[in-house]
DNA sequence: CCTACCGATCGGTAGG
DNA sequence: CCTACCGATCGGTAGG
């Protein structure tokens, strides 16, 4: 009972923290800021998080964690190189629609993160990156994708699936869906091999 | 005589606060920071300039009137759906190409600026987005572009070409036109209605 | 979770 | 372009 977290106010600053750092960016957004939208002040953040920093880590851990687990889940399911891509792809947007702050977040303020967090941050960002590029590999041996540069067009895929946090709306989960899928579609057009099919 | 301006200082101090305001972002960016790149002390850059929102201005301005002016000469040209959206892409990547630290500045600080600035910045970007739009919705009337919801197929090519400056490191001016001709040429594939071509 | 406060740094100005 | 400096605000701590 003596080191009984509140987790709930933790939760709630971290939620709060995460639209700011997107709207204002992780520079701009004040530790005061943060305080009058939670309604306490400033100096009782700190009876809940360590630094301002450690928000930031949190939610830039926690979305390459996401996004690491879900791209394993699709690589393990022995698909052929087309269904494990469009899965990687709906997989990748599914994660970005259910918190579109955050993955704004990871996506532009990660930089911010001070070492030794920056860099084993990179290392995952890579990682995963460098799975994205082999699933396309594949795809172009296999013929099933258009020969061309792997790593642009990986990069290509993800950063325009990373974009969509500037734009996209949501409503319905079941809209997210129809989105993914259209997304999807759209950009997989890009990269299939329809030469070969008729 | 009088007023005779130091244009390349002032030209170098836009450039290098350019770099900076693209890896650090514009709040996390000091005028130290700035003056000590520059070689001068801080207080000497306002020999120069008004105010570091001065400089974000000219470049998100700069930028806005270099889009619209390309995206215009394109529609002057009197092309048929495909090739006016081709050639407003291939445009559009021209200018993210020949400066990489100036439109990730455009796309990604333009938030920092205050009003009217921002308000006024906010109707180039509107407009521009609004022309991309309808190059889109005559290609689906004509029957050219697959039929889809024409604010998302815009949003998600113009945010794809938009996230070029987070991967793309230039070689040769060579290598950037092959670059703007494949990344258009995937993107497009998406769009184009293959239905109706067998 | 608050009051009171710290040293550091911020954008910018005065005056030369 | 510099020295000297301004008030404001920053992230964070002490002590309760």
């Amino acid at each position: 009972m003596l080191t009984k977290e509140n987790t709930p106010r933790k939760k709630q600053i971290e939620e709060i923290a995460t639209v700011l750092f997107k709207e204002r960016g992780y520079g701009a957004s004040s530790m005061r800021d943060l305080a009058s939208a939670v309604g306490i002040e400033a100096a009782s953040i700190y009876s809940h998080i360590k630094s301002k920093e450690e928000i930031l880590q949190n939610i830039c851990f926690r979305l390459a964690n996401q996004f690491l687990t879900s791209l394993e889940e699709v690589e393990n399911q022995g698909l052929r190189p087309e269904e494990k891509l469009r899965h990687a792809m709906i997989a990748h947007i599914g994660i970005i629609t259910a918190d579109l702050s955050a993955s704004a977040v990871f996506w532009n303020e990660w930089k911010h993160m001070s070492d030794p967090y920056r860099g084993d941050f990179l290392l995952m960002k890579n990682d995963y990156e460098r799975r994205f590029v082999s699933i396309i590999e594949d795809g172009i041996q296999n013929g099933v994708f258009t020969a061309g540069d792997s790593k642009i067009t990986s990069q290509l895929l993800l950063s325009s699936l990373n974009g969509i946090h500037h734009w996209y709306k949501p409503t319905s989960s079941r809209a997210n869906e129809d989105f993914a899928s259209q997304i999807t579609e759209t950009l997989l057009s890009g990269v299939l091999n329809t030469e070969t099919k008729y």
